[in-house]
DNA sequence: TCGATAGTTCGATTATTATCGAACAATCGC
DNA sequence: GCGATTGTTCGATAATAATCGAACTATCGA
């Protein structure tokens, strides 16, 4: 897979932010990734089928909120945390704070 | 209209929330209310007919984001703000950022 | 080179939402 | 009470989005 397109923090929209965070399953990765520096799509595929998860991972990176590289066969996402934080402060605590 | 029903700030729901957002003109809706007391449904609907505002407020309203009140003939609707800063700080900040 | 593995992309289906006119409800002023 | 005004509710239609199997791509190891 070529390298995927990240959108820079000035790029951010925060509609799309909030629509990609707007979903049960996304914001069950986000709150994953907060805590695991980086983690395979296969590690977060609760009984969803990969094709479910590739999708959100495409919502999610597009927002801005996750970074994907690949290594090897696999690709490593984690957590925008630093330029989300810096971008709008509070945002990535206040989807923490729900479930600690 | 007979009272509408507001959630408690125990209640809100982030998905709900972001959910709201996620949408152009209820984030104009938001932006607008956060610098003005209070505001009837007519004067924040640009261009836009009577319903769909209706079902936008009813959206802001059930996720916990605006309260509305009856004066008269027309409502009054404010934002949530010190709800909202208590339960997710940064999180309206995050809204106005982009539109100051 | 042949599998096996990890994800992506495609395509079709279903489900959720948005939009907006028309009918309705509540309130005010006359 | 009669309009006029404000906003809600209903209902239909259009637009967006989620779901997921199947086919495909890329990479690694034997």
């Amino acid at each position: 897979m070529r390298p995927f397109k990240h959108p820079d923090p000035e790029q951010f929209a925060l509609e799309r932010i909030f629509h990609a965070l707007s979903d049960p399953a996304r914001l069950e990765i986000v709150r994953h990734l907060a805590g695991v520096e980086q983690a395979t799509c296969g590690e977060l595929e609760f009984g969803r089928p990969k094709s479910s998860m590739s999708h959100h991972f495409r919502i999610l990176r597009e927002a801005g909120l996750v970074h994907t590289s690949s290594a090897g066969t696999t690709h490593l996402n984690s957590l925008r945390r630093k330029e989300l934080d810096t971008r709008f402060p509070g945002l990535i605590a206040a989807v923490l704070r729900q479930r600690p």
